[in-house]
RNA sequence: GGAGGGAUGGGUGAGUGGUUGAAACCGGCGGUCUUGAAAACCGCUGUACGGGAAACCGUACCGGGGGUUCGAAUCCCUCUCCCUCCGCCA
């Protein structure tokens, strides 16, 4: 949620964001709606205050116990009481009314995109601003991870697809194994190595927490909702994580606070249809390693370079080549002021495919979610910056070690560090 | 699922419908004293919004929402959360 006061006095700069963000939103009613709010505010109190005054004087009057105050008393509670019913509780009314109007659009409303953000139209405009790795050469034709899986009998879609419907997966074995390995080295590389506290949080939210991380209330399409309760299936760890601090305000020396989980991910993905519909590349139900870092203001940009480079260091030791793209205005999510991809290279596809996003959301989240710090507990608070990243993607990860390191009789390689957590050199049929 | 109890400022915890934004204590800050520190004593110590150059003034806030009343932390309704007991259960 950007800072009402700041959209109000800034209300070109706003519309200019939206129009490089490719985002549709007419500003007019929230102007007209807040100015409107300001000035009934306005005469509300002014009002009240008259009302105040006229309380005072009836209970000095009652005290007074004198025959002669009370008719004035009286006078003045009928004043009073006129006051209320004719001035105050209308504008209340349509006080409480501009407020339930102006919250969603508010809610509504993307952040604003940093600075240096490029600008751009689509996808095609992200920047890329680093390569690692070369991919390999392969001396057979390499398969994609669902024939893969499929011959060594790790994946099972059909399976799935009779338990759950598409987009599901039942892996089986060394694949089910895979899985387990890569995120227990994930894990372990982000609390031993980069400081992070591992953190197993609910896979059900309220509807209060995914307001304040921003999928509500504009991407309730894409979620899973539980019937009969307001309880909703977590797209990401970003949404439990972040929430973790919400309604708190953190001591700023121990900032950045940096978390990490390893969940399950539900996702409805609806408009996806016909997107990857081979293979696992997209799952309604995928697991990932989240990493979050609540930042001090001044420090939320070279944090996002530490976060970015944790999640990189997953792809360095599995040795898996990937790039960063620096998103454009148009493709930066909703809550985010700057995001990085991590895009990993999969033979299979003869593509590079995002496998981590890492994102400074700046206060965004924090006003809605109310997270604040302040230093050595006085002072005035301030919101914090919230940023996270996927450290990385479970299930694509899964998919790049499995077509990355695929041998010519089919079997797969175990990259050296995931070795200690298979049990096993190799994957074969 | 059933029954009961609770939610007050940074913390503990008072609070009879009328100078209660809210006692007291703890904590924090400042001061006196001291070579220094502690102790003791004295004073100060919530947030948001609006107005103002400022001093300051105003409005709102005692879990959320609504109601009663001239006036609500206080009375009523409702929701949420927490605790205790019972039932069920991994």
């Amino acid at each position: 949620m950007l800072d009402l006061a700041y959209v109000r006095e800034h209300l070109e700069e706003i519309e200019a964001m939206l129009r490089k963000r490719q985002t549709r939103f007419d500003l007019e009613p929230l102007r007209a709606l807040d100015a409107e709010r300001r000035k009934l505010v306005r005469e509300l109190e002014e009002i009240r205050q008259q009302r105040n005054q006229i309380s005072e004087q009836v209970a000095r009057l009652k005290r007074a116990k004198e025959t002669e105050g009370h008719a004035r008393a009286e006078a003045l509670m009928n004043e009073s009481r006129r006051l209320g019913a004719e001035e105050i509780k209308p504008r209340e009314d349509r006080l409480n009314h501009l407020d339930a109007a102006m919250e969603p659009l508010l809610l509504n409303l993307p952040n604003r995109p940093y600075a240096s953000v490029p600008e751009g139209w689509s996808s095609e405009d992200n920047v890329e601003i680093k390569r690692w790795g070369e991919p390999r050469r392969f001396d057979f034709e390499p398969l994609a991870h669902w024939d893969l899986g499929l011959q060594l009998g790790i994946l099972d879609l059909e399976t799935a697809a009779r338990l759950s419907g598409a987009r599901f997966a039942v892996y089986r074995g060394a694949g089910a194994r895979l899985e387990r390995a890569l995120a227990n080295f994930m894990l372990d590389l982000h609390t031993r190595k980069h400081g992070y506290q591992e953190i197993l949080p609910p896979a059900l939210v309220n509807s209060a927490a995914l307001r304040g991380t921003g999928q509500l209330p504009k991407f309730a399409g894409d979620l899973f909702k539980c019937e009969a309760s307001d309880l909703w299936l977590i797209p990401t760890a970003e949404v439990p994580l972040t929430n973790l601090f919400a309604g708190q305000t953190l001591e700023a020396a121990d900032l950045p606070r940096s978390v990490t989980a390893w969940t399950p991910c539900f996702r409805s993905e609806a408009g996806s249809y016909g997107k990857d519909v081979r293979g696992i590349i997209r799952q309604h139900q995928f697991q990932k390693v989240e990493l979050v870092k609540i930042s001090r203001p001044e420090d939320s940009y070279a944090d996002l370079e530490r976060l970015t480079l944790d999640a990189e260091a997953v792809l360095q030791a599995l040795e898996l080549p990937y790039r960063v793209m620096e998103l454009c205005t148009a493709d930066l999510g909703f809550s985010s002021a700057k995001t990085y991809d991590l895009e990993v290279w999969l033979p299979g596809q003869q593509a590079y495919r995002e496998i981590s996003s890492c994102s400074n959301c700046e206060d965004f989240q924090a006003r809605r979610a109310n997270i604040r710090y302040r230093a050595g507990g006085k002072g005035k608070s301030h919101y914090a910056h919230t940023l996270n990243g996927s450290g990385v993607a479970v299930g694509r990860a899964w998919i790049a070690v499995v077509e990355n390191y695929q041998q010519a009789d089919s079997s797969i390689l175990i990259p050296e560090v995931l070795r200690p957590y298979m049990g096993m050199e190799r994957i074969t049929r």
